[in-house]
DNA sequence: GAGTGGTCTAGACCACTGT
DNA sequence: CAGTGGTCTAGACCACTCC
């Protein structure tokens, strides 16, 4: 059924734009129940492929805003999947205020501290990204009791603290003093870099900028 | 449904790891059929929040693997989309054989020419992104036809091409003389690059580059 | 073998929205 | 207001997989 539909699109005997018949009437057509062709236009509608609208009917999407899907691992996971392995070095831990943006963008109180970490993540005893997070205290006060120099705040966040929703963003930055030394590269090399945040009801939980060191590639299928 | 099984996940009164009641059960506790259990289980599980085994049962995620979903518009699209005056212009395109890394990836007979195009996308008249493409013309014959100059590859095929599949990788690449040029910025500067091929049954269709303008970000929601 | 999820059927009512 | 998709019920059979 999903795939006879799709079939359909492919070879174009539904063009773009087309509207396609109904659900019922395509029950009727394969001989089967309506719940079935429902789930199947469902699912290729929630793929981009058809636009569906009460009363207005399905059509073949114009322009099939593909949507590829990102998995966000954890990163210890990520390079040992690659068959690498994995080590984990706290730069820098303290309790601080944080800078105004980063205050800003966490809806924080004013005068609380926070808890701001530097890491580095390694594969194969070679830097392979740098981790600066901010934690925020007031909605996660149990990552004060975490030992960060020996679980990574990323892992020990996503094992302990459940969170609703976030942000991601990515972009390149050209390394500054502080990168190339951390990343053991040269100044002026680009890096890709994703920045991260995740809140949970109406509290920001932590931002983190992950930067990685050259050369590396984000890949994923469409 | 959907959402008060989240609701017992964020509130962790079921634990990461832990077994979750069988359809039937949670069907009866509902008072609800057990096919709406099954599709918000099915739809957790799909968000990655649930990991779902016939016979073990259902678990909740221990690393919840949380996937972005990212959209992937035109970029036409995407620029009117911010509200800016999109411009488009073909620098070149022309008729030749790829050089072995292109063909290899895609798998092209030795001898065939393929087209190749290389243009730049424009808001408000500032170089947004610069896009250099190949396009198999084996596989899409009618490309040959089309005029590159009016409206842009990047358009044109997503409007008459069908695809099934394609990878896309995330980079981050230091300007060289070439497209300091085209995109008006500093040689050294740090770009932001998504490299794209999608295919079609066995053949590949199109290999695509865009190297962003300095300060380009790629936003998505967790 | 037994218990789980995966998928289907046949029918129903509702919500939205274009005409 | 009529037609469409959105969602649900109650029941069935099947496929897989752990024991």
């Amino acid at each position: 059924m999903h795939d006879e539909v799709l079939r359909r699109i492919h070879t174009r005997r539904w063009k773009p734009g087309e509207l396609i018949p109904s659900e019922a009437d395509l029950a009727r057509e394969f001989g089967c129940a309506r719940a079935t062709v429902n789930r199947a236009l469902r699912e290729l509608a929630e793929d981009g492929l058809l636009e569906r609208r009460r009363k207005a009917g399905t059509r073949v999407a114009m322009h099939p805003v593909r949507k590829a899907t990102l998995e966000i691992p954890i990163i210890r996971t990520e390079i040992e999947a690659k068959g690498l392995a994995y080590r984990y070095s706290l730069i820098s831990s303290e309790l601080t205020a944080p800078p105004p943006d980063v205050r800003a963008r966490m809806q924080a109180a004013p005068g609380a501290d926070m808890l701001h970490l530097a890491a580095l993540h390694l594969a194969n005893g070679r830097a392979y990204v740098f981790e600066d997070r901010w934690i925020n205290l007031q909605a996660v006060p149990e990552a004060a009791e975490a030992d960060f120099s020996r679980i990574s705040a990323n892992e020990w966040l996503v094992e302990n603290v459940p969170f609703e929703g976030g942000d991601i963003a990515f972009s390149a930055l050209a390394a500054g003093p502080r990168e190339a030394g951390i990343l053991s590269c040269r100044e002026g090399e680009s890096l890709f870099v994703i920045d991260r945040s995740t809140w949970m009801g109406d509290a920001t939980i932590t931002m983190v900028r992950l930067i990685f060191a050259p050369g590396y590639q984000m890949h994923t299928e469409l």
